[in-house]
DNA sequence: CCATTTTGTTCAACTGTTGAACTATTAGTA
DNA sequence: TACTAATAGTTCAACAGTTGAACAAAATGG
């Protein structure tokens, strides 16, 4: 019966996506400092990945409000982290980037998270960590897909 | 150079958990009712799975504060989906459990829930699925093993 | 030119969280 | 036994993150 496997499924991931979320935010935060929040690190990185990005990608990236986006940057403009520049083609359009200040922060972040992060993957044979990320990377996608059709 | 490879798991792993954290988040939401938040129906679930429990056993589950859960039980108790009972062998102790109001509001969810976690499950292979849910299920233990030993 | 759309902000209200101070109860020990 | 420790939970102020409605400014497209 295929019904009953996946509901089995259904049951074991929202069990472990909720445990994992939250005790791998504690975690995190243990490594970051007192001025950093979670949610304020990934955002970040996310932002210096991109190079810079505005307030509707942001929102949409991450299926939250644009409100929810402006008082986030507002916390982390105060701190000297981000900078908000008006795009001089559209200027509708809020450009954000990190400041040195703020690449500075996160890459000494970076070193504190990765080591966390490496103690938790150095318990994982290699094939299991390649797979495992795969299949999140294509969740991540499959998410987007589902939320737009939506 | 095996560094290399780590710190490229590291960083793809740090993004996609960010990412599906807050989409799926995002989703979930949109499935509930109104009056029961993401994070209220994930701890539902949990009680009710584990049939009753206690505050530090909460904490500890999801690495918060005492004070946290008793914010967040507080609000679930005004709602009448929990209970408070104070344990007659040990006064200090309140068990938690799940009111029938309580059961019969996440069993509603449930149902539409299961129904968006299914559509996102339905797209991958079975053999992926089970691979997933396994090393994620072994993550959890991981990180519960690495913050126990901090 | 003017209505519509898009981009971002402001505000009040809420949930979730911390950390310190507190009460009540139990356990350990001298 | 009596007193100190530890444990379980609450309270409180302060903060981060979120929503949703109302808003201003700028661009788009008839």
């Amino acid at each position: 019966m295929p019904g009953r496997n996946i509901d089995e499924w259904i049951d074991r991931y929202l069990s472990v996506s909720f445990l994992v979320m939250k005790r791998g935010a504690a975690l995190v935060k243990g490594s970051l400092c007192e001025e950093m929040t979670h949610d304020q690190y990934y955002l970040l990185r996310y932002i210096r990945r991109r190079g810079a990005c505005t307030s509707t990608e942001l929102a949409a990236m991450f299926g939250v409000n644009k409100s929810a986006v402006t008082a986030m940057t507002n916390r982390l403009v105060d701190k000297g982290w981000l900078r908000r520049d008006r795009d001089e083609n559209d200027r509708r359009v809020i450009v954000l980037s990190l400041t040195e200040h703020g690449e500075a922060w996160v890459k000494e972040m970076d070193r504190s998270v990765y080591r966390l992060v490496e103690e938790v993957i150095a318990r994982f044979p290699e094939e299991e960590i390649e797979a495992f990320i795969r299949t999140y990377e294509r969740l991540a996608r499959v998410l987007q897909e589902v939320e737009e059709a939506t």
